[in-house]
This record gives C-alpha cells, structure tokens and sequence, in this order.
RNA sequence: CGGGGCGUGGCGCAGUCCGGUAGCGCACCUGCUUUGGGAGCAGGGGGUCGCCGGUUCAAAUCCGGCCGCCCCGACCA
C-alpha cells in the first residue's frame, strides 16, 4: 500500500527517513546536521509544546528567554561542565567585521547565562523558589547527525530553578520527571521507564539525572526527556547566593529539565507503521479529516454543504477537523495523503452516506476496509469524541505490549551477550557495576545502562558483569 | 578522524567496463474522459552529467587532482 516507504522489518532506519520524506515532516539543510522542519512537522511540535507549557505554567513556572550567546569564559567555570561541552561547542570568534576580545559560545544550555543572571536576582530567601522555563533553539556539534534525533541545532525547552534546601531542590527534579512521565503517557501515549542515571550518563554538572526511557518500534531505547538535581554546583561557580532567615548567605540549590524536538522521532519510532505516520490524537494537528466524495455537479454541492456543515459542528467543538476539499486529487489519494500523515480519524462523506445520514469512518489504528465503521449525524461529535478517545487509548495499550513484550532479564554478562545478539528490547539486570564496566558493556555489545529504574521492588542480587552484590536493577538496550 | 558506498532534470535511477547528438520511472504543465483505496489516454516543459584540469576530431564515459553527501565506528538531548 505505502509504495514509498521500506517496511519497519526490512529496515526501520530506511523506514523511519521514509516517514519523515512522505509525510513532509523534515528535510535535510544545505549545512550538514542541521534540519528543517517542515510545516507539519512543526505542527506536532507546537502540540508537544502546548500541552508541555500548559502543565510547566499549572506547576508555577513562568517562561523567559535567555541570550543564545555565552560568554566562552562561562562554561569554563564549572569543571565538569566545560570538560563534557568542549567538543560540541560552536563558537563565535567574529562580530561585526572585526574578532571579538572573547569569543561567544552559541548555547548547548543554560546553566551558566541563567545562573550569571540568577546571581544577581536572587538576594533573600523571599526570593526562592524561582522557577523558570525558556523555549529555545540550542546547539551541540554532532559527529552523527540523525532527523529530530540527533541534529547540531535543535529546539527544546529548559527549566532552571533555584531553591533554599536540597530537598525542595530535589523534589522539584522528581516532580519535572513525573511531568514527563505524565506528559508521555496521557498526550504522546508513550510508556517510558523514569529512572536514574548511571555517572557515565550523568549531565555534565549535575549531581544527579534521572530520564524517562521509551522503546521504540526496533527495541532501541530512547532518552526521551531529562531532569537534574544540581546541587550547588553552579551556584558555586558563578556565586549565586541567597541571605537566609538567620541572616546568613547560603548556596541556592538547583534543578534543571528538558525535552526536545526528539519526541518528535519517539512519537514516529513507537506509533508508526508501515503506512506511515500513526499520531495519537491529543498531538495529532489533525485528528479528523473529512473526504467528500462525488460525480456530479449537484451531488457535488450537496455533499459539500453536508460536509461544511459536520467541520463546523466538530471545529466548533474543539475538534481538530479538516476538510479536504481539492477537486485535483482522487478520494483514494487522499485516503493515502492522510494515512501517511498519521491522521487518527478519516471520514467519507458520499451520496450513499448523505442518503442515510451517516459517515463512513476509518480509524488510522484499525486500517484495512473491512475495519470502516458508519456514525449517524445526530451522535457524530459525541461518537467522534469517543472514538479519538479510543484510538488514544489503543496507541498507548499496543506500545506497552510491545515493551512488555521485547524486556527480558539476564542473569549473568554470557546470558545477556547470546540473547542480545539476536535480540534487541530492554534487558532487566542486576547492576552494581562501574564505569569501567559500563565502558567494556558498549565496547563489546553497543548496549548501555539506560537507566536504573525508581519503581522497582526492594531486593538484592548478584550485579550480572560483577557478580559482586547489587541493591537495583538497571534496564540494558541500546539505544539512539 | 578510520572503514565502505555514491555524485546524471525536483526525487529515484540506467548509461561509464568498450568515448560518437543524454535516457527511464515518479513528480510537473495542457486537454478530454474519470472520481467510494494512490485514475486513464494523448500531447508538452525541464539536465553546465559534483568541480577543475588533461588525453582525443569527439568525454557523463578514459587519466590526474579537488569538493560534497550517505552508511558503519569514536561523541551525544
């Protein structure tokens, strides 16, 4: 059916650039890792950020922007920092005509602007908690560039928060993840794993990060959103202090989050099929399109006028409907035009269906015509509305069965090492390893310590690379 | 930066070995017939063959140099 696309299982990073081309969600720039987002592409992400801002604002954080130009000597003040951004900077050495007595650093992140401006902002306690988001473009230079994925420019957004004690600074990054996880399951319909990052993955400053893990359709995991508690790593470099009751200066204590244009991939990696686009449709920008179908001239007026009568009872609703209306293309390429668009809800309005007043719709989940369903036009928005609740649903119970599905647990390096080869999927270990370890798992499988999981039962047992005790589990896969 | 592959209308490719007026599919334009799963027929427009140099009566094709892109590895939200 979809002649321009390789199917997932002969090849699913074919696949994946296929979707991208067909459903005109990107394309490549003239200068390398970089990418354009195509209309509909940024579509679904002004739906990510909608429904992300909406839960930051109802959280308390107020939205800002900061520079995207950073003083060089900046970054070099947190060590970790610097050492885990230097190769990836993209620095600017000349401004009007003339080189600059200090170069400017075109943001990776944040941390060190917003600190620099928090250190003069923040002055009593009375000051904190300040809780800050800012939706920006940043930059990191990628050897591998990949679309939405990895790409040397890209958008997200950053939350930054300052706050009196260690505790609320560390149930501010708790509470951000759960955002995440929220935000993943209930609009994306993701199932993601939240966990802890092992010190190999850990952000450069952070004291700790945790990241909420999705699957995707080839069993490769996904770091799909971050949070870090900071400590007083940054508020040590740059000197942001606040005067506590006791009128003593203390070091704020930080958080900080992010998401990016990368969901865009997870939501094509976990829903797509070998069609296309699947969106679920909370993110869909379309999520029902309607294709009047005709011969004649007046029954081409009365389906029309059938059909703009059903937009505007949807649209009025709150529906995210359209109808296409072009007389240059077939029903039958528009069927196609939409399914690869991921388009939840399509339905035909003809002669046959005006003459019964009904619509024949056709869930993008449940393809196939034997699957087409009739709704009536007195219950059509309260059945539309159930259906994209349906389909939401759906989208959301098939990507955990498969990750159900595709997580298995090895007991020891050997065991995990024979079943990997010829399977991928998250692997469950028990994990007490180092570093060292960690490095000498990628070397020799590709598969890295995603995360360790924080809802996991209490126990012990033997660290499969170590043998050496382990308190946790960890999930194993490899990942993009 | 190491290994592999590729540069020919907008996209995907053939042609290169063996030099002789640049082709195919899709897309695009016009007309007629069509329209409930990517319509058919007829006609039409569009290419400095990645760049520079060399050999030759003649180069997409042979020779030399350069550039770019993709895939696999090291880095990563």
């Amino acid at each position: 059916m979809a002649e321009n696309i390789t199917s997932q299982k002969q090849d699913f990073a074919q696949w994946y650039q296929d979707v991208i081309r067909e459903a005109e969600l990107a394309d490549s720039s003239p200068v390398r890792g970089c990418m354009v987002i195509r209309p509909y592409g940024y579509a679904i992400w002004e739906r990510i950020q909608d429904s992300l801002d909406a839960r930051f604002k109802a959280t308390g954080h107020e939205n800002a922007y900061f520079p995207m130009f950073i003083p060089q000597s900046f970054i070099q003040k947190e060590a970790e920092h610097v050492e885990g951004f230097a190769p990836e900077l993209a620095i600017v050495t000349h401004g009007g005509g003339k080189q600059l007595e200090e170069p400017l650093v075109v943001r990776p992140t944040s941390e060190t602007i917003i600190n620099h401006m928090f250190s003069k902002w923040i002055g009593s306690y009375r000051d904190l908690p300040m809780l800050l988001n800012q939706w920006a473009n940043v930059v990191r230079w990628e050897m591998r560039p990949r679309a939405f994925l990895r790409t040397t420019e890209f958008l997200w957004q950053e939350g930054h928060t300052a706050h009196a004690t260690e505790a609320e600074a560390r149930a501010e990054t708790m509470r951000m993840l759960g955002v995440y996880r929220d935000f993943a399951h209930e609009n994306a319909a993701i199932p993601v794993i939240p966990g802890r990052k092992t010190d190999r993955e850990k952000f450069a400053g952070a004291v700790e990060t945790y990241s909420i893990e999705a699957m995707m359709g080839n069993g490769w995991a996904l770091q799909s959103g971050t949070s870090h508690y900071l400590g007083t790593n940054f508020a040590k470099a740059f000197n942001t202090r606040y005067l506590d009751e006791n009128n003593e200066q203390q070091f704020v204590h930080q958080s900080s989050w992010g998401v990016s244009t990368r969901l865009v991939g997870a939501v094509i990696m976990v829903h797509g099929d070998d069609s296309g686009l699947r969106l679920p449709p909370d993110l869909a920008p379309v999520q029902v399109v309607l294709v009047p179908i005709h011969k004649t001239d007046s029954e081409r007026e009365q389906v029309m006028s059938a059909a703009c009568r059903i937009r505007d009872e949807l649209a009025g609703a709150g529906v995210r409907v359209r109808l296409d209306d072009r007389t240059t293309v077939s029903p039958g390429f528009k069927f196609n035009h939409w399914e690869v668009r991921g388009v939840p809800l399509r339905f035909e309005l003809g002669p046959r269906d005006l003459a019964s007043r009904v619509v024949t719709g056709s869930a993008r989940n449940r393809p196939g015509r034997d699957a087409k369903f009739t709704i009536g036009f007195d219950s059509l928005l309260a059945e539309t509305t159930a259906k994209l609740r349906t389909i939401q649903d759906e989208l959301l119970d098939e990507a955990r069965s498969r990750q159900d599905s595709m997580t298995w647990e090895a007991a020891t390096y050997d065991e995990f090492k024979a079943r990997f080869e010829s399977e991928s999927g998250f692997c469950q270990v028990w994990w007490n390893g180092s570093s060292e370890d960690e490095e000498r798992l990628q070397q020799e499988t590709k598969a890295t310590i995603r995360c360790i999981p924080l809802d996991q039962e209490p126990g012990e047992g033997p660290c499969f690379m170590t043998g050496g005790k382990a308190v946790h589990r960890a999930i194993v896969a490899r990942a993009y």
